[in-house]
DNA sequence: GTCTATAGTGCGATAGAC
DNA sequence: GTCTATCGCACTATAGAC
């Protein structure tokens, strides 16, 4: 019989989703959660560095995703055939980990929260800065590379708010698709 | 006489300043700024609903530039070409109010901390919505309309950084219509 | 695991301006 | 009298230091 049960981290982010949803992220004290995790408050800052951080864990996931796509593009392919590339691949990664219903539940609570849309917006300038990395170790040059990532970054996050916004049933990367053509549209006209 | 000397709003707002450029944004204290703005900690927050706010204080000057120009854009005009004539006209109005050495302060400031830019990155996303909305209601389709705040964005705010940049000496517009074309070639390639 | 600094809020009291 | 800006104090929660 151990100390205590294992997987403090999970319980931990279990409980913040589950009370989040019920009361609101700052209705919701790191107490709240920590008592319902069975650990003390200690513990949680142990496994997360503030109280947002409980809702981003696995982010890095989908920066990763967006890089080594970038890297494994085709070698000669033009920089918007990799953005292109990118989003299929790591649109159909997140499609695979994360469910749909999920995502909701999730979204909808950064949504009603500032502090926690300042966090997703980090995280999306990160990937964006990745991106423009990994394009500038593929040749790009800096101006359009950091524009690329910009752009990339726009694509994604617009896919992915009509991807999760009620009553939508289109595949992520298919909306990716579309809007990355309404994109080619906007900059021809 | 006065029972209290006026402008506590700016004493506090040049006090920070100097004292987060000096000592950093963490470490110095909402005390330390009331101090030394001759005010009580209580004071600071009435003017300002949290410290990162201090250094966010005339944002919408952009916010409103932007979406007033998009709004005064020629009738019929493409919405890249009403992105390009926005950026014109607040890139303009920005370098008019907005001394150069000045914006390199606040500049380092913010780069120096993340929840600075996490506040930043909020600003600029409030400004790509505006621009959307405003781009909705002169009849842009709603896709389009949130892919063209964020392009607007984009170019902004790659500007901005490299018109702050250590020995840049081009006008802002400037580098923004380099960046326009830029991500003109980009998407048409 | 405990202790402490700091951010941020709520509310009543006060002193001038109008 | 009303309105407004400030003070002063008590309080909670986050987060880091020890």
């Amino acid at each position: 019989m151990a100390r205590w049960a294992p997987g403090a981290a999970a319980r931990l982010h279990e409980a913040a989703l589950r009370l989040f949803a019920e009361r609101g992220f700052e209705t919701t004290s790191v107490a709240d959660i920590a008592a319902a995790a069975g650990v003390t408050e200690r513990t949680f800052f142990r496994h997360y560095a503030d109280k947002r951080e409980v809702l981003f864990g696995g982010e890095d996931v989908l920066l990763t995703a967006f890089v080594g796509a970038v890297q494994g593009a085709p070698a000669g392919a033009s920089d918007l055939a990799i953005v292109a590339h990118a989003l299929d691949a790591a649109g159909g990664e997140l499609q695979r980990i994360r469910e749909r219903e999920q995502a909701r539940v999730r979204g909808a609570i950064v949504a009603a929260n500032v502090a926690l849309r300042e966090r997703e917006q980090l995280k999306m300038t990160r990937i964006a800065a990745a991106v423009a990395e990994a394009l500038r170790a593929r040749g790009t040059a800096p101006e359009a590379a950091d524009l690329a990532g910009d752009l990339l970054v726009s694509v994604f996050s617009n896919a992915f708010a009509r991807w999760i916004a009620p009553g939508e049933t289109r595949d992520l990367t298919a909306i990716q698709t579309e809007l990355l053509d309404a994109l080619r549209a906007l900059v021809a006209a």
